[in-house]
DNA sequence: ATTTTTGCAAAAGGTTTGCATTGAC
DNA sequence: GTCAATGCAAACCTTTTGCAAAAAT
């Protein structure tokens, strides 16, 4: 995973296995903190990149503007609660279908208002120049 | 539109009027510059607050963080080149097709890679509440 | 012993806030 | 004249960077 093993990154990763939902930066070091690992949010950042640059995880944008992190292989589409900004992963499949009323797995409805579709690639002029 | 008309309102709705991709604060306080009308952060920030609380424009969040906006009658979705960060509009409608090549409106063509759906609404936690 | 990982402080970048001034009506 | 809109400086929040100290191998 890491070229050195510690109990930070490995934490990280447990913590980023176990969860059912995408966690901002802030929210692993509480679930570290609740686990007795104080940790300094550079670090945390730091483990989050080399995640990214190996694509274990993905980085999720709200509108929040904070940035949330899940497992690649977990990898969702997500209904955001405009309220209390809670996240939950869904899979676009169980969408498309009309009603604006979603069942979640655990039972509980989302009525569904807007969204947000972005397509991250490479554009033709990027493309050309190969970089 | 506003309370009050004034040169720099009356043009930050113009020129979102008169794009065809979403624009971040800073691209249009260049917009603005290149028509002699310097205007401050704040007052593009307080505009554009006051905008999308008549939703008369909608916020696009982007994996760079920053934030974009269009007109919601002009609402799409977006490709988005991971090298130069160009936005590109789009209609679901139109990607959903097999294809990764995706081609333009201009004709060039876009190569997708990943995708983010986000799904803004309300929780059944928070509609209980009513809040 | 070497090299990675970590912590701390500071900086960076986008966004927000407080307050006094300007400008629309 | 009144109240909204603006500008400026400072604050805020998340994320990044530089550098020295600590830990893993």
């Amino acid at each position: 995973m890491f070229d050195r093993n510690t109990v930070i990154s490995s934490n990280v990763l447990s913590i980023l296995q176990n969860t059912n939902q995408p966690l901002s930066v802030k929210q692993i070091i509480e679930n570290l903190q609740e686990i007795s690992i104080p940790a300094n949010k550079t670090t945390i950042y730091r483990i989050i990149k080399k995640l990214i640059d190996k694509k274990q995880i993905s980085e999720i944008v709200i509108n929040s503007g904070i940035k949330y992190y899940e497992l690649t292989s977990k990898k969702h589409d997500h209904l955001i609660c405009n309220e209390c900004h809670a996240i939950f992963c869904i899979d676009v499949k169980n969408i498309l279908p009309a009603s604006k009323i979603k069942r979640l797995p655990s039972g509980k409805t989302f009525k569904m208002k807007t969204h947000q579709l972005n397509i991250y690639g490479v554009c033709e002029s990027c493309e050309d120049t190969g970089s």
